[in-house]
RNA sequence: GGGGCCGUAGUUCAGUUUGGUUAGAAUGCCUGACUGUCGAUCAGGAGGUCGCGAGUUCGAGUCUCGUCGGCCCCGCCA
């Protein structure tokens, strides 16, 4: 075996003289009927060999057979390159080296696609030759750096006392959150594993058993459809101490996101982040994960409705609704299909409408004004700081509707008039989640997950009113991406019997399904909370990628397969038989 | 479950609005030339089930319906 001396990216001018060996693949070459240039290439980046039919006519001949990502090994001498024939613009450009033995390992077909930057390729086609994928820079990078931060973070947990704890992948199923992956068991026919959705209750047993700090990397499994930021499998950073108050968690996290971001991106965050309670991140920009990177913020105009000769608006309020809108500055100039195109966009969320007034010199303008009185008009105005030129935009209906058509207009607005910089950080934890919300049937159910504290002094709000209650939950939002959740937990038994109660969990159910958890309390629970980070989103933040699978080597498609593979698939009827299972399609 | 955009050479795309001769370009691939290139250059060549199926028509890449596939979004994702 030719073993390397070298990665190929690493040679430079204080190599020159060195007998070398490089291992690696053909990228291009450039054959100039005598002398031949061939660039290879590995993970480290690429070098320039040199065949020279003068020097050596055995492997100049040799070298004329070598075509795209032939695998190969090259021993040679390192030398200068000729005066004016550097290239500055690659870091070994310095340097060439002149081959006197060359080894084919693996001859190479044509591939479907070039190892190339600069060729754009449709990912259908990308996944199904990852291997050939990974090979070309960007991704190949991405991996790189994603290594790089993953050791970072080990370093920066072990450093702060944390230990790694590997936690089951083969576990239990549980009723609420996502739909679970399932597992059948051989050994006890017709029951089931569940992956896990995340290691939460492991993580809170670890805290029982007095491990006091908790950290993991760890593979996550929810099955969802997919986003451009969403993998059925996908990893967290894992996080959880003993003893502790939400302070302790911004402090730990807030010093790793600095770390990663210096380390990485050579880029200083300030810390602390700030803080936004929930309920005020949905008033001014109607969404939990804010991005702050620009104003334009909502505006409730409820009263100023009511008081209108709108019905429209009238008739939102006395039904309960709500009104809020947006100031898009310089907006008045949008055209009448412009102004359209933004009604649709709020039509995606829900809103049936979307009312505007543009802001001229002569006051305000619209097919709507003309219900509004001069003071009415005039508060207006005020209300949004509006002066000429501005466009009003707002959405009368539902809460939920309201605060989803504008959060998302806001955005939408923001990105077209360029009114931030892409390249900014805007971090914030949002906190005082409420703990629970409405769900279909207007039940409670947690906004959180079940195990989430109540804020103290709402305690006693969990039989009457649970829907006011706040819990100790947190979030941690960059640029209107939530990267990281988490709470403090429930310690009690009775407190956790409680919530599960208000949640239509009876006792019954509750010991079946969490009975482990529950009865764990039972020996000395210490209080504690944690948070735990999307690793792939981080990274994918980190790096600017439109999507998380620029940032995973195998990932799924849109429709959760694994196209290289091809899985899911059919098993042998053998397989089933002995699993008890039996396909009903 | 629903909505939007897309599908043409190995790859990336044009052509579809307004149906009309043999479907083009770039790049890659093959052959040849070339001793300093680095996305080499020059000359020549090969390469197509216009996703698939049905329909309208004298005639369909282009129009209609269906279907399959890709991405994005809503729902969903404690």
């Amino acid at each position: 075996m030719m073993k390397r001396t070298h990665y190929c990216g690493d040679l430079r001018a204080k190599n020159i003289g060195e007998s070398v060996s490089l291992t690696g693949w053909v990228w291009h070459w450039r054959d100039h009927g005598g002398v031949i240039f061939i660039d290879i290439r590995d993970r480290s980046g690429h070098s320039q060999l040199v065949f020279d039919p003068q020097e050596n006519s055995d492997n100049h001949k040799q070298a004329n057979e070598l075509r795209s990502e032939f695998c190969i090994g090259i021993t040679g001498k390192v030398r200068r390159r000729p005066e004016g024939t550097e290239n500055p613009n690659m870091p070994t450009g310095e340097v060439e080296i002149v081959v006197d033995h060359l080894m084919i390992f693996s001859e190479a077909e044509t591939p479907p696609f070039p190892i190339d930057e600069h060729v754009e390729v449709g990912e259908d086609v990308r996944l199904k030759y990852r291997y050939l994928d990974l090979r070309r820079p960007g991704l190949r990078n991405a991996i790189l750096f994603r290594s790089r931060a993953a050791q970072l973070v080990r370093n920066y947990f072990s450093n702060h006392g944390f230990i790694e704890v590997e936690t089951p992948v083969l576990s239990k199923s549980t009723p609420e959150g996502a739909r679970d992956f399932l597992v059948p068991s051989r050994i006890s026919p017709g029951d089931f594993f569940a992956l896990p959705q995340s290691p939460q209750i492991y993580k809170q047993l670890c805290m029982i058993a007095g491990l006091d700090r908790y950290f993991q990397i760890v593979k996550c499994f929810r099955d969802e459809d997919q986003r451009k930021d969403r993998q059925p499998e996908f990893t967290q950073i894992d996080v959880e101490m003993s003893f502790i108050t939400p302070e302790d968690i911004y402090s730990t996290m807030e010093g790793l996101i600095k770390t990663l971001w210096k380390e990485l991106l050579d880029v200083e965050i300030e810390i602390p982040f700030p803080r936004l309670p929930y309920w005020d991140a949905m008033e001014r920009y109607g969404i939990d994960r804010p991005d702050a990177r620009f104003e334009m913020e909502l505006r409730d105009i409820g009263d100023i409705g009511a008081e209108s000769d709108f019905k429209v608006f009238r008739s939102i309020v006395e039904k309960g609704g709500k009104i809020s809108g947006i100031c898009v500055k310089g907006g008045a100039a949008f055209s009448r299909k412009e102004i359209d195109d933004l009604t649709s966009e709020a039509a995606i969320f829900g809103a049936k409408g979307l009312a505007w007034m543009k802001v001229t010199d002569k006051g305000l303008e619209s097919n709507i004004v003309k219900f509004f009185a001069e003071g009415l008009q005039q508060k207006l105005l005020e209300r949004f700081n509006a002066e000429a030129g501005d466009l009003l935009l707002f959405v009368a209906d539902e809460k939920e509707i309201v605060y989803a058509a504008l959060a998302h207009l806001r955005v939408h607005i923001a990105e077209r008039q360029n009114l931030f910089d892409p390249n900014d950080n805007k971090f914030l934890w949002v906190v005082d989640f409420p703990m629970f919300e409405k769900d279909d049937e207007g039940n409670p159910t947690p906004l959180h997950h079940p195990f989430t504290s109540p804020c103290t002094e709402d305690l006693d709000l969990l039989e009457s009113d649970p829907l006011k209650i706040r819990s100790l939950a947190y979030d941690m939002v960059l640029n209107g991406i939530e990267i990281g959740g988490g709470s403090i937990r429930i310690h009690r038994r009775d407190v956790q019997s409680r919530v599960f109660k208000t949640l239509g969990i009876d006792e019954q159910k509750a010991q079946e399904k969490f009975g482990f958890l529950l009865d764990a309390f039972r020996y000395g629970a210490p209080p504690h909370g944690g948070i735990a980070f999307g690793f792939d989103r981080l990274i994918m933040l980190m790096l600017r990628e439109p999507n998380i699978r620029e940032v995973i080597a195998f990932p799924k498609n849109q429709r959760a397969q694994a196209v290289l593979e091809s899985a899911p698939s059919r098993v042998d009827e053998e397989q089933l038989r002995e699993l008890g299972l039996r396909l009903r399609l």
